[in-house]
DNA sequence: GCTCCAATTGCAAACGATTTGCAATTGGCG
DNA sequence: CGCCAATTGCAAATCGTTTGCAATTGGAGC
């Protein structure tokens, strides 16, 4: 068995339900699933998947939906694989989420990678253009252990 | 006048008409017209903007064909700045076009970072997980000197 | 220059991810 | 327990991109 390449945050739900009240946002069924979901898988997730996941208990809108309202409330944070299907990883309270990830060019497999190497080229790149409030976005894609030894084409995540 | 940001690559046509011939493709007037539009911008332009610029010289399905034709020959690179919409870049012959993008997240207007600052994280990083033939997506995004007076909202390129 | 045929194109329909309108449903505060 | 705004399911709409197909066209060979 492979070693967990995920941590899964905690889901305080009387917190959670304490974030929603304060906004005013009601703490639903399919929402409580779409959490559950999220935790479960711990990584990136597509939308398709939750919503597979949920297995009928909420519809695929209402998982578009939500995953935009989390997204504003700082419960979830959005990436890009360039595959052309967005994917949301749960977060800590508190975390920013900022950090990368490692693709599997084969088997879309995706493992964390640590502590984001980039801590202060964000400044220098302002700096260098004249840019205000620098921010980026970095993905590595290579062949994970596993597939290296299959022979070449499967699936292709990107690129 | 704002001053240059991309260099505009030569367009050596008879140069271009060598390197279709030698796969059995055909050196077309859409064709033509869509690697001359590419040389005016320089820098990334999507498959819509190309058409737009062809002003009915070509359909836009074939500017898509055409884009990815071009890719597979190496002449264009493609580039993801996560709005739901690829980018093309006229390369160089030789050119990998290795390089990043500083994105306006308001006016969306691109600077081209020099050199890749990541020369040998990916080696690092194939390293550390097991993984083989790593490679990279890194993108920046901004305010651009131009859009820091302006006051807050307006279109909104990614995040 | 002219022929011929594979490569290419335009057009319309198909697709897949994501969004939205709307009427029916439902949390949760009073 | 009731009310009402927030939410949901469903279907239709959007948007970027791809594809089927019949008509068109480069360019290699004559």
């Amino acid at each position: 068995m492979k070693p967990r390449k995920h941590r899964r945050a905690r889901l305080d739900l009387p917190r959670i339900a304490e974030r929603f009240r304060k906004k005013a946002r009601k703490l639903t069924g399919p929402r409580r699933a779409i959490l559950v979901a999220l935790r479960e898988r711990g990584g990136p997730v597509t939308p398709r998947e939750i919503f597979r996941a949920l297995e009928g208990r909420c519809d695929l809108a209402t998982v578009y939906r939500s995953m935009h309202l989390l997204e504003t409330m700082g419960m979830v944070k959005r990436y890009d694989f360039g595959d052309g299907q967005a994917r949301f990883e749960l977060l800590e309270e508190g975390d920013d989420g900022h950090h990368h990830h490692l693709v599997c060019r084969r088997c879309a497999d995706v493992v964390e990678i640590e502590g984001c190497l980039m801590s202060d080229v964000d400044r220098q790149v302002a700096e260098a253009n004249g840019f205000k409030a620098v921010t980026h976005r970095l993905e590595f894609f290579g062949i994970c252990p596993e597939c290296q030894g299959s022979d070449s084409r499967g699936e292709n995540v990107t690129d």
